[in-house]
DNA sequence: GTAGGGTTAG
């Protein structure tokens, strides 16, 4: 079979490649690609298919031939090159060849930025995309669409948003609805709905930007509005696919609306979108989330392909209903079977699960084990886990420690962990600064200040519980719980 | 004649 009908094929299952098509193509580029001088036009091709794949070792093979023949200054090679490597997850082999090229244009350097930015990676996107605006080389749509969708990573210094925004606007890519969408997701991330809609309204949606403001408002705890927009995409007949399905199924569980998850469910069988596995992991966290673990565990038993996404998702059934204990004898059983690559979401329910079942020293233990058993680099997420692990168990040093030293700034999440703590166990000192910070960093909730009077008052420090009300007054907080998100109301626990 | 980078889901 020529090598573009293989590409046709594949990309027609982008989400799932046939096993037998994967063969052909490794076969028909070994033989064909690999055996006598390929053309550029060939390499770049099989490059294409290896990113497609994820096939590394082949990347690897043509990387070494294209080296041979000395092709390694030829930008659509290289750019092919580095997104092939992106794509295995070969970050250290993409930026070589990055370093290695003498004269770049926008598209080498895109590849570049939109690797590191898929890669978790969303800081060092970032700073190359700075080093790339002080070249002659202008950024594109493609440019900003990348580095959009690396802001949304992690709270923190990155967040700069709007500022790339604003260069949106002045250079006209705010029609392109790829740019809109990495907009639309940045904004709804930050908590900033009114951006998300203002974009939504004036754009011209297509099916990739209803599936992103649907899960725009599962961030920001609207399922409500989520279905409501589900029910117009069905209604106007737009084309639903398995990421439409996926965060639907999202907004079910969070709203806990059996019959409609159902419905889903019964969707997803009919459109054959069970041989998704986020669309699985979707429903059995629906189920769950109904409190129907029994069905969880069916729709689980029944998928035929089980990855680590699925392994992840029974053991966030497990977690989330209350059986923490059980969710990781599942884990430890799979560590044990050596047939499991447990990743960074993997070990956030983990830790979480060990934090709700009180198991505060086996959470520790797991943490240190993801870097030296699992060479995986703690993330923001992790680190608020073991945050909250240290805080819980009245070690308010080994937390505080830990927020100053870990490579993130802490963000609210941790301080407040650290508050609630502070507050079990009548640190006072401790709990003032937590509460300060809060105070920063989310000017318009209450639940700090609240926290904080009764931290006083604990102590018998009526004082300072009347200076806390005053600043209250002073910046206008309300006392009443009516006009608390869900966040904070949970963070109060 | 033929070739390169993009958004949404656990």
């Amino acid at each position: 079979m020529p090598i573009r009908c293989l590409i046709k094929r594949l990309k027609r299952h982008a989400t799932l490649v046939h096993v037998k098509d994967y063969r052909a193509l490794a076969s028909f580029v070994q033989e064909n690609v690999l055996g006598k001088k390929p053309s550029k036009y060939q390499l770049c091709t099989a490059l294409n298919c290896c990113a497609k794949t994820q096939n590394s070792s082949l990347g690897s093979q043509i990387h070494a031939k294209i080296v041979h023949i000395g092709f390694d200054q030829n930008l659509y090679i290289n750019s092919s090159l580095i997104n092939a490597h992106v794509k295995c997850g070969s970050m250290g082999d993409a930026m070589k060849v990055f370093r290695g090229i003498e004269l770049h244009d926008e598209v080498s350097w895109t590849s570049m930025i939109c690797g590191l930015s898929q890669n978790r990676q969303g800081g060092k996107a970032l700073c190359l995309f700075k080093e790339m605006l002080a070249t002659v080389v202008r950024p594109n749509c493609v440019t900003y669409v990348s580095v959009i969708s690396a802001c949304t990573e992690q709270e923190s210094v990155y967040r700069c948003g709007e500022l790339l925004h604003a260069h949106v606007i002045i250079l006209g890519h705010e029609s392109n609805n790829f740019v809109v969408s990495s907009l639309i997701d940045y904004y709804s991330k930050c908590g900033r709905m009114d951006k998300t809609v203002v974009l939504f309204g004036s754009c011209i949606s297509d099916y990739v930007v209803l599936n992103t403001m649907i899960s725009a408002y599962n961030h920001n705890q609207q399922g409500e509005e989520a279905l409501k927009l589900f029910r117009k995409m069905l209604d106007e007949n737009v084309n639903l696919s398995e990421h439409t399905l996926t965060s639907i199924l999202d907004a079910c569980g969070a709203l806990t609306v059996l019959q409609q998850g159902k419905q889903v469910h019964a969707l997803v069988t009919k459109l054959g979108s069970d041989y998704n596995t986020f669309v699985v992991g979707a429903l059995m966290d629906m189920y769950s989330k109904c409190g129907n673990i029994d069905e969880a565990c069916h729709v689980f038993d029944l998928a035929s392909y089980k990855n680590n996404i699925l392994w992840t998702s029974l053991i966030t059934t497990y977690a989330q209903s209350g059986r923490g204990v059980d969710a990781l004898k599942i884990f430890d059983h799979l560590l044990m079977e050596k047939r499991f690559y447990p990743d960074h979401v993997c070990f956030t329910i983990v830790l979480t699960a060990c934090n709700h079942s009180g198991l505060i020293d086996k959470g520790i233990s797991y943490f240190k084990k993801m870097i030296t058993d699992y060479n995986l680099a703690p993330e923001i997420d992790q680190y608020a886990c073991l945050i909250d692990l240290y805080a819980r168990k009245g070690d308010l040093k080994s937390a505080k420690k830990l927020m100053e030293e870990m490579p993130f700034y802490a963000n609210a999440v941790m301080w407040s962990s650290l508050l609630s703590s502070c507050k079990e166990y009548g640190n006072v000192e401790l709990g003032t600064e937590a509460a300060y910070k809060l105070f920063e960093l989310e000017p318009h909730s209450p639940a700090p200040y609240l926290v904080l009077a009764d931290i006083y008052a604990a102590a018998g420090l009526w004082n300072r519980v009347q200076s806390i009300r005053k600043l209250m007054d002073e910046n206008g907080i309300r006392k009443s719980l009516a006009g608390w998100s869900r966040v904070e109301v949970d963070r109060m626990r």
